[in-house]
DNA sequence: TAGATTGTTAATCGATTAACAATC
DNA sequence: TAGATTGTTAATCGATTAACAATC
């Protein structure tokens, strides 16, 4: 990782986790060295981009021999910050949240769920995979003791807004945000939308632009 | 919707869910009109964007006066397809299918849930919402006879290609994907990923580059 | 009418692609 | 060495922002 890690455009940061999907697929199938070129058309996007996002964070090829698979496959986990534990909690008990609690592919990854937080009277007290629903107003005092570094947000919008401001005040650093609305935190808290009501409208969208193009046909 | 509202950028796509809140929420507090300034302040977004944006529809708004709240947001929901009618289905009902399923919100907005399918004994004959949860074999024959639009992939990515290969010759029109695997469908299926590890690891990625930072302070 | 604000053209900025010299 | 392929600079493309004439 070279000094110019920083001031990365978030176009190149969102392609990152699909490179290291293909990668860590590659190195599974045994592939040792890959070149843009090959990965490309793998992937389908141009050979130059590849090489343009991967130089973002120094060079990892070599000239006449392309890209080392399981090499290139560490590096870019290095740079997702997935070398590291990462804890988190997740606030909000219902059905998506308790989903996501179920998700054994983020504790591979190094996310390890420390506690579940609701109000709902009926939530508290269950588990998900040994971990305890805890009531809320327990939420402040668990997250600073325990210095939690991500809070996952499934909870309605009406709450998240407040909920969000409140782990703030507790030290989080980040928030995954699963609640339809906006959350507007102080800088150096990091927040990642999923807003799954927007990624359906745009597949209406679509959708819907599709068929009608085809009934003008 | 006037003739030019194709070759939208996916840029200005991804724009029209969120414009779609704002604007509903304004309308509920009772909000007439907005000028694209107000709007721009509201959103953090510039005004120049939002005429840009609204304009690759057709013009909504009125010289001196600004956009009716009200107007635009009912335009807005027909340009993103909510005034029709959607039929889907979930392809996997672990516990983010029938999270997914149990989700009114869609229902809300036109969303129809029709049926689940899964290939486990153990989930077979449950149901969510009323919806019953069917075995596998029976999903090609629902999609046709039903003529299902959209179908809602929550399953392992092992399985995620080859169901929607099948969906696609039981020709469904639309797939929200959640598995963690790139689908390569015929032009014409509209395809929409929710990479949930993706989003995670970008989350990591942000989290980790402040960290850095702070520590070189 | 005068003021406000859109719709739209032009300018800028940033991201993607192409090209090629460096080098393994 | 010759061939292959990177790293990187330059060219292009597209998206965002600024400016302003049109118009309510």
């Amino acid at each position: 990782m070279t000094e110019n890690d920083r001031g990365i455009s978030q176009a190149v940061v969102s392609r990152l986790p699909r490179y290291f999907r293909y990668l860590g697929e590659l190195k599974d199938e045994g592939v040792e060295r890959i070149s843009s070129q090959d990965l490309s058309e793998l992937m389908k996007v141009t050979a130059s981009q590849i090489r343009q996002d991967f130089n973002n964070f120094g060079g990892f090829g070599q000239q006449g021999y392309g890209y080392n698979v399981e090499y290139l496959y560490r590096e870019i986990g290095k740079i997702l910050g997935l070398d590291r534990i990462h804890s988190y909690i997740i606030v909000g008990a219902g059905n998506l949240g308790r989903a996501l609690g179920n998700y054994l592919n983020f504790e591979r990854r190094g996310f390890l769920l420390k506690g579940m937080f609701d109000q709902n009277p009926r939530l508290i007290g269950g588990s998900v995979r040994g971990i305890p629903v805890m009531p809320m107003e327990e939420m402040d005092r668990f997250v600073r003791e325990n210095a939690i570094e991500i809070a996952v947000l499934t909870l309605p919008k009406a709450s998240a807004v407040e909920v969000a401001d409140r782990l703030a005040r507790d030290g989080i650093k980040a928030i995954w945000n699963f609640a339809h609305v906006d959350l507007n935190l102080p800088e150096g808290i990091q927040v990642e939308n999923v807003h799954l009501s927007d990624s359906l409208m745009k597949l209406s969208y679509n959708l819907t632009r599709y068929s009608k193009e085809q009934e003008e046909k």
